[in-house]
DNA sequence: TGTATATTTCGTTATTATTCGAAATGAGGA
DNA sequence: TCCTCATTTCGAATAATAACGAAATATACA
């Protein structure tokens, strides 16, 4: 049951949501997805951890960065139903299409420096 | 994006997903769920009005009585796509036996006075 | 009409969430 | 080794949520 309502509340904040329908398009690290959001970082890496906790996504070190992905394979059952339905949903959001517009453009070199 | 985080807000909270779990038995008035529940009488009352709101319950006319049924038909595309998946989970938790449990007992005539 | 009662709304309090900036961590490159 | 920089953790301020009891609504029945 604390599983249940952890993996709803991960979902009860509109900041996470436009997180995973970022990274639907590709994988992103964190100051990238900072860049699209307008957050502050510690608020973003915060927003992350809780999505990781609760299955939806995970993380990997490449380099000095961190990157976040979709959780597509090892998710807990509530993960592995729900990642597919948010992927079918709000398809024509302004927000989530303007966020996507910037994922294309966004780059981890040119936004960080080298 | 609001409407589709109110649907998940409604999700985040062990009450709530306690009443949806009973309400699958059959429909109850306030206060069976509230018998069940153990909570004031006005936090089960806010409880209901979340749920309804986010569209996954309705409520009816009876009497003196409110009854809170599934919404099964007329509900929006989250909530016909979560309810049946909810009903799926949590199958053994103790928590939601024990709460159907009561519901078989439990008679809003008796619990109310007549 | 007046009373009883099931439910909702209101006002308050305690807890939890979200956000930020500053400090800490950890990996890469000079 | 030391410095740089991406990310995380910490601490504090603000906002949102859940809980209760009291008051307000609304319906049934005498």
């Amino acid at each position: 049951m604390r599983e249940m309502v952890k993996i709803f509340k991960a979902l009860s904040d509109a900041s996470r949501i436009r997180i995973l329908k970022m990274l639907e398009i590709r994988p992103l690290c964190v100051c990238e997805i900072t860049e699209v959001l307008q957050l502050a970082t510690s608020t973003v890496s915060k927003h992350l951890s809780i999505l990781r906790d609760a299955g939806y996504i995970n993380d990997e070190k490449e380099g000095k960065w961190v990157t976040y992905y979709l959780n597509r394979d090892q998710s807990s059952d509530y993960v592995r139903h729900l990642l597919p339905l948010i992927k079918t949903w709000l398809p024509a959001n302004e927000t989530v299409l303007n966020d996507r517009k910037k994922v294309q453009t966004v780059d981890r070199n040119q936004l960080c420096g080298i």
